[in-house]
RNA sequence: GCGGAAGUGGCGGAACUGGCAGACGCGCCGGAUUUAGGAUCCGGUGGGGUGACCCGUGGGGGUUCGAGUCCCCCCUUUCGCACCA
C-alpha cells in the first residue's frame, strides 16, 4: 500500500510557521558575533531554474549553519528588476514591463518559499522600485561631482530598420535580431564613469582577496590588463605640426629594430595622410567597412604603405610608414613601431609587406636561437648603440629613462580595461538625472527632485530611438539651473549599476534620506560570504567592487572591498548541457518539489557534487537522498516504544563496546560536518558524513535494548536531525518536534564535539614492506616507535614478506604507519 | 595562438599538510518479503587469478622508505582572452 507523502504537509507546516513567525528576521544592528550570507539577486524572468535552487540551496545552509552557531546571520534577497527581458515582454505580449515584473515576481517568491530558504523577508526589494532607483541616481550625482562621471562619445549598434540602438545581445551574426537589418556601428554621446582611477587599486588590493576562487582573480587580472612599458613619440615631418606620433610598446629595447611605423585606419594622422594618398584613402575605406561590417571580428592583417617616412627617434633613422588592420585604435596610442625580428605579428606584417628585419636582441641560451619566426624571449640587446650588451630587463628600464631626457617619451602604463559606459537607450532602467538646457548645457537634477520616476505611460515599440525620448509631457522640464524649458537626458543607466550596490540597501531598506545608514553598514560588513556563478566573475563582480570604494570615499562605508569570500558555484546542467527550452531539458523545480518535496530536493542539489563543480542532474540519482530521509522519517514510529523518553547520555553512563562505538562516531561525525560547513562549505561530504553515522545507527537499532545501547542511539539520532537541518529544514524540524523537542532545532545550538570521546583509543596501523601493503594492526594510541616497529614484525602477513630479507632501514610515522626497507642479502 | 582548470570503478564523487585508493550515493548482481513493484530489507560489487598473489588514480619519466597527491614531458577535455603592441 503507498502510503501518502510526507513531505507536503509537513513542510507547508513548517514554513507557515517560519513566516508566521517572522523566524529569520534580522536585527538592524547585531549585538554579537554576525554573519552576512548573501547571494546574487535573481532577475526575474518568471520562474526559478535550477541554477536558483542550487546557488540558494547552499546559500541557505550556510546561512543557517552560522544562525545555529550563534551569529546574527544576514541572509537577504530581491530583485534585479529592470533591464532590456521586461521590454522584450512587453514587445511579444503587450505587457507593461512594470506589470510583468511585478507578476513574475510575485510568482518566484512563491517558489521561493516552496524551497524553506531562510531569508529574511522584511527586507526583500526590487531595483525597478524608485525609492531603489533614486540611490542609484543619487550616487552619479555625487560620483559627478567627484569627476567620476563624463560624456564622451562612443560608438553603439545602430539598427537602420528600426531607428534604434541595439545591446549587444541584440546582434545576431552582424544583423538585427528583429528586423535583421544590417547593424551599424554610430557614434552617440553617452555617459561614462571613470572606473580607471581605481585601476590600480583594484588590481592591487587582490593580492589580500584570499578568500576569492584564484580563478576568478584570474579572470579579474586579465579584465583590467595592466602593462607596463615606455611611450615613445616618432615624428612624421611630412604631417608637419600633427606629425607627432606616440607609439606604445612593452619592448622598448628593440626599438633599434624598428623598421616600420604603422598606425590604425582610425588613426588621426591616417586621415592625414590619406588628404594627399589616394591609395591610403581607399585602404582606410575598406578596413573601416570591414570592421564595422564585422565588429569584433579578427582583421584580415593587411595594410598599405604611405608615401611618408617617420624617425625613429632613438636612432635618428628614416623609416617606412603603414597603416594596417592589425593595430587597433582602442588599445595603446593606436600607433605601433614595427619590430618583425622580436614581434609576431609584426613578423608575419613585415614578410608580407617587404618590411626589413633587423634583429636586436640575441637569446642569452642559444640553443633557443633556432627558427625563422620572431625571437620574442627577453635576451641580450645588440647593435643598439650605447645600450648593446644590456639584458632586456636593464635594456627596457635605460631606453625608457632615456626617451624621458631626450623628451620624446619616458615609461607608460596601458589598461586593457576601459571605463564604464553606463548609457543605455532603453526604457526600463534608471533615468540618467541630467537636464539638457539650450542656455547652461547639461545640468544635473538637483537632490530633492528625486527620483527622477519613469513614466508610466509609454509606448514600447522597440523602433525609432529612445523610448523615454518620444514621452513628451515627461521630457519636457524645466532648467534646474535658469528656469527656462530644458529637456531630460533619455538614457538609462546600465543595469550592473543596479547590482553593483544593492547588497547595502539590505541593511536598511526602507531609508528615505540616504541610501543606507552607515553605522549599518560598519556592523555588517564586509560579506562574510558571496555566491554566485562564475558568469559575473568579472563585470559584477568588478563593479561592486568598484562601487565600494566610491562609497568609501563619499564617507558611507570604511573598508575597501565588499565582499570577504566568494563562491562561484558551478552550472547545473542536464545530459551534459546546459538546460535550455530550446534543447527540451530543462527540469521544472515546482514539478520537482512537488513529487520529492523541497528537501529532498535541497539534498539532491547539495550532495551531488561540491559547489563549485558543475552538476549533472540526473532524476535517478535523486532516488539516493530521498531515500535516505524516507529512512529517517521510519525511524521513529520503529522505535516509537522507547526512542521519545529515552534521555541523552549523562556524566553516570558507562558505556563500551558498539554503544561506545556509536558515540564516538557521533562526534567524529559532529567534528567533521562542523568543518565541512564552516570552513570548507562543502555540504556533499558533510552529507555522506550523516549517511554513515544514520547507517551506524541502522546497525545497532535492532539490539538496543540496553540503557547505554538507547541513550547512544537516542545520542546518534539527535545529532543526525541537528546536523542534517541545515541541510534538509522540514523534516529534520517535524522528527525533531517528534522526538519530544520543544526548542524547534532553528534556535537549537549547533553540537558541540566531544573531543575526548571523539578520539579513539586503539589506532589502526599501517604496515609496509618496501612501501607494499603487508598487514594492518590494531594498536592503543601513544606506542613509541620500538613497540610499534615489535607489534609489526608479530604481524603474519609482513613476518612472511619480511622472511630472508635484511632490513636496512625502518620508517615509523607515530599512530599510523610502519614501513620495512628490506633488501635481499648480498649471496655468500 | 596565449593563459587557467581538470582527467580516480559502469556513473556522480571521497581521500586534511605525501602514509589503508574508491567514503557516501546511483547503478548492477544475488537473496528475503510481496498478487505486483520504479516499495522495503539483507549480502555482494575496481580488474585479473580465484589460495593468504598480481595489477590499478589519462600516458611516459623523475624525486621519495612511500606518490591520486610533489617535479618534468606528452595526450585529452574544458573554461577564459583572442592581433592588447
Amino acid at each position: 500500500m503507498k502510503r501518502p507523502p510526507f513531505h507536503p504537509v509537513v513542510e507547508q507546516k513548517w514554513q507557515d510557521r517560519w513566516e508566521r513567525e517572522h523566524a529569520f528576521r534580522t536585527p538592524d544592528l547585531p549585538d554579537g558575533p554576525r554573519y552576512y550570507c548573501l547571494e546574487m539577486l535573481p532577475y526575474p524572468s518568471g520562474r526559478i531554474h535550477m541554477g536558483h535552487v542550487r546557488n540558494y540551496s547552499i546559500g541557505d545552509v550556510v546561512a543557517r549553519f552560522h544562525r545555529r552557531r550563534g551569529s546574527a546571520v544576514m541572509h537577504p534577497i530581491g530583485w534585479d528588476a529592470l533591464g532590456l527581458p521586461a521590454e522584450n515582454a512587453a514587445l511579444a505580449n503587450e505587457v507593461h514591463p512594470a506589470e510583468w515584473t511585478k507578476d513574475n515576481i510575485a510568482h518566484m517568491r512563491r517558489q521561493l518559499r516552496r524551497l524553506g530558504l531562510s531569508y529574511d523577508w522584511d527586507r526583500e526589494f526590487a531595483t525597478c522600485d524608485p525609492e531603489y532607483y533614486r540611490w542609484n541616481q543619487w550616487f552619479f550625482l555625487r560620483m559627478r561631482e567627484r569627476g567620476l562621471v563624463y560624456r564622451a562619445s562612443r560608438a553603439v549598434n545602430w539598427c537602420p530598420g528600426c531607428e534604434t540602438v541595439l545591446a549587444n545581445e541584440q546582434v545576431e551574426a552582424g544583423g538585427c535580431w528583429r528586423c535583421e537589418s544590417e547593424v551599424e556601428s554610430r557614434e552617440l554621446p553617452q555617459w561614462f564613469f571613470r572606473i580607471t582611477k581605481y585601476a590600480d587599486e583594484l588590481l592591487d588590493a587582490m593580492e589580500g582577496m584570499t578568500g576569492w576562487p584564484r580563478k576568478v582573480l584570474l579572470l579579474q587580472r586579465n579584465w583590467i590588463g595592466k602593462s607596463e612599458g615606455a611611450e615613445v613619440r616618432f615624428r612624421i615631418p611630412a604631417l608637419g605640426d600633427d606629425g607627432e606620433i606616440p607609439v606604445f610598446t612593452t619592448r622598448v629595447d628593440t626599438i633599434h629594430g624598428a623598421t616600420a611605423l604603422v598606425l590604425a585606419p582610425g588613426h588621426p594622422a591616417s586621415a592625414r595622410i590619406a588628404e594627399e594618398d589616394g591609395e591610403v584613402r581607399d585602404y582606410i575605406a575598406r578596413a573601416l567597412a570591414a570592421a564595422s561590417a564585422a565588429p569584433g571580428a579578427p582583421a584580415g592583417k593587411t595594410g598599405v604603405r604611405a608615401g611618408v617616412a617617420a624617425v625613429n627617434p632613438f636612432t635618428g633613422e628614416d623609416i617606412p610608414v603603414f597603416v594596417a588592420d592589425y593595430v587597433l585604435m582602442d588599445y595603446g596610442t593606436g600607433a605601433v613601431m614595427c619590430v618583425p625580428a622580436h614581434d609576431d605579428r609584426d613578423h608575419e606584417f613585415a614578410v608580407r609587406y617587404d618590411i626589413p628585419i633587423r634583429q636586436v636582441v640575441i637569446p642569452n641560451d642559444p640553443a633557443s636561437a633556432a627558427g625563422d619566426g620572431a625571437f620574442t624571449d627577453y635576451g641580450t640587446v645588440v647593435d643598439s648603440g650605447d645600450f648593446s650588451g644590456l639584458p632586456t630587463e636593464e635594456a627596457k628600464e635605460a631606453m625608457a629613462r632615456h626617451a624621458a631626457e631626450g623628451g620624446f617619451g619616458g615609461p607608460r602604463t596601458e589598461w586593457r580595461f576601459h571605463d564604464w559606459g553606463v548609457s543605455r537607450q532603453r526604457y526600463w532602467g534608471t533615468p540618467i538625472p541630467m537636464v539638457h538646457c539650450g542656455d547652461c548645457g547639461v545640468v544635473p537634477v538637483p537632490d530633492e527632485d528625486l527620483p527622477v520616476e519613469l513614466p508610466r505611460d509609454v509606448e514600447i515599440t522597440g523602433k525609432g530611438g529612445a523610448a523615454l525620448a518620444k514621452c513628451d509631457a515627461w521630457m519636457r522640464v524645466d532648467c534646474p539651473a535658469c528656469g527656462v524649458r530644458a529637456r531630460r537626458e533619455t538614457d538609462t543607466m546600465d543595469t550592473f549599476v543596479d547590482s553593483s550596490w544593492y547588497f547595502y540597501r539590505y541593511l536598511d531598506p526602507e531609508n528615505a534620506e540616504a541610501p543606507f545608514d552607515p553605522e549599518r553598514a560598519r556592523a555588517w560588513f564586509p560579506i562574510d560570504l558571496y555566491i554566485g556563478g562564475v558568469e559575473h566573475a568579472i563585470l559584477h563582480l568588478i563593479y561592486c567592487r568598484f562601487w565600494t570604494r566610491v562609497m568609501r570615499d563619499l564617507g558611507l562605508c570604511d573598508h575597501d572591498e565588499p565582499v570577504v569570500r566568494q563562491l562561484s558555484q558551478g552550472m547545473v546542467i542536464k545530459d551534459g548541457a546546459k538546460m535550455s527550452k530550446s534543447k527540451g531539458n530543462v527540469v521544472d523545480p515546482d514539478a520537482a518539489i512537488e513529487e520529492h518535496g523541497a528537501d529532498a530536493i535541497r539534498l539532491y542539489v547539495l550532495f551531488e557534487a561540491p559547489p563549485e563543480k558543475e552538476m549533472d542532474w540526473t532524476d535517478a540519482r535523486l532516488q539516493g537522498p530521498a531515500r535516505f530521509l524516507k529512512r529517517l522519517e521510519r525511524v521513529i514510529p520503529a522505535a516509537a516504544s522507547w526512542l521519545p523518553e529515552t534521555p541523552l547520555p549523562d556524566e553516570e553512563d558507562v558505556f563500551r563496546g558498539p554503544d561506545l562505538g556509536l558515540r564516538r562516531k557521533t562526534h567524529q561525525t559532529i567534528r567533521r560536518v562542523t568543518h565541512d560547513l564552516g570552513e570548507r562549505i562543502h555540504p556533499n561530504t558533510a552529507i555522506a558524513a550523516i549517511m554513515e553515522l544514520w547507517n551506524a545507527v541502522l546497525a545497532r537499532l535492532p539490539d538496543a535494548g540496553s540503557r547505554s545501547a538507547r541513550r547512544a542511539v537516542r545520542e546518534a539520532v539527535e545529532t543526525v536531525l541537528s546536523l542534517l537541518n541545515p541541510m534538509a529544514p522540514h523534516l529534520t524540524e517535524e522528527l525533531w518536534e517528534r522526538l519530544g523537542r520543544e526548542t524547534p532545532l532553528l534556535d537549537f545550538p549547533w553540537p558541540e564535539c566531544d573531543e575526548e570521546l571523539a578520539r579513539e583509543e586503539t589506532v589502526l596501523i599501517v604496515v609496509q614492506v618496501n612501501g607494499k601493503l603487508r598487514g594492518r594492526l590494531q594498536a592503543s594510541r601513544g606506542l613509541d616507535r620500538d613497540e610499534l616497529v615489535a607489534l609489526a614484525r608479530e604481524n603474519r602477513g609482513v613476518a612472511r614478506h619480511l622472511d630472508g630479507l635484511t632490513v636496512s632501514r625502518v620508517v615509523t610515522v607515530p599512530d599510523r604507519l610502519v614501513n620495512f626497507v628490506a633488501r635481499k642479502p648480498a649471496r655468500g
